[in-house]
DNA sequence: CCGTATCCGCTTCGATACTG
DNA sequence: CAGTATCGAAGCGGATACGG
C-alpha cells in the first residue's frame, strides 16, 4: 500500500469517526435530552407523563427536544385515539442502546473523581 | 433490607451517577474541547501549536477552553522559560483515558447509522 | 510568545398565554 | 391532552485590537 492511499485511508477514517461522534453529540445536546431518554428507558410514555416525571421542564422545551430526538432516530412518536388525543413516545433500538454510552460516561466520571481526589 | 433504605440506596446511586455524567459532559461542552483533547492525545503541545493544529479557533476561545479543561482536571499547564515565555499543555491521566468514552461514542454513532439505514 | 479586553450578533431557554 | 406563539433575558462564541 502506497503512502498516498494510506493517507486517504486515514482521512476517510477520521471523517467517518467525526461524523459518528457528532451523531452521538446530537443526542446529548441540550439540557433535557438525557433526562428524557432516561425516563423513556422505563418504557413508553405520553407527553404529559414525561412532563410530570422531568422536573421543571416546560411544554415548549419538551416538545422541541422530542422533535429533535425523533429527527435523530432516537425516539418514535405514535398518535393514538381521538377523544382526547393521546401520543406515545418510545425509544428506538438506537435509543435503547444509548445506555451503553451513558454507562461509559458514568464509569469515566467516577474514575475521574477518584483520580482527582485531594488534588483540588 | 426495608423499603425505605432501598429507596435511599437508589436515590444515592442516582445522584452519584448524575454527578458522574455531568463531569463527563463538562469535558465535552463547547465547540472546541474535543478537538483540543484530540490534538493533545498525540503528546504535549504549546499554545501556539494547538492554535495552528485546530482550524479556525481564536486565541480567546483556545484560552478559555484550556482553562476549563484545566479546572476540570483534564489537562495540566506548565510554564517554562522566560525569553520568550513558553507554556505546555498536557493531558492528565483522566484526560488520556477519555478516549475510552470517545470510542464508545464512535461505536454508538456508527451502529446508529446502520440502524437508520433507509429509514430516512 | 501567551494570552486578555471589548464589542456584538446569534442561539438557547424560561415564562406566559393561547389553540386544536 | 398535546402541543404552539410570542417575548425577553442570558450566555456562547466570533472579530478585532491590545497588554505582559
Amino acid at each position: 500500500m502506497g503512502r498516498i492511499s494510506e493517507l486517504e485511508q486515514v482521512k476517510k477514517c477520521s471523517t467517518t469517526f467525526v461524523l459518528a461522534v457528532n451523531d452521538t453529540l446530537n443526542v446529548i445536546n441540550g439540557k433535557w435530552k438525557l433526562p428524557i431518554i432516561g425516563s423513556l428507558h422505563f418504557g413508553k410514555k405520553r407527553f404529559k407523563e414525561l412532563a410530570r416525571e422531568i422536573p421543571k421542564i416546560t411544554p415548549r422545551m419538551l416538545s422541541k427536544e422530542l422533535k429533535d430526538l425523533e429527527a435523530n432516530g432516537v425516539v418514535t412518536r405514535t398518535v393514538h385515539g381521538t377523544i382526547p388525543v393521546t401520543v406515545e413516545y418510545e425509544l428506538t433500538r438506537s435509543g435503547e442502546s444509548f445506555n451503553e454510552v451513558l454507562d461509559v460516561m458514568v464509569k469515566w466520571g467516577l474514575q475521574h473523581r477518584k483520580n482527582s481526589m485531594g488534588k483540588r
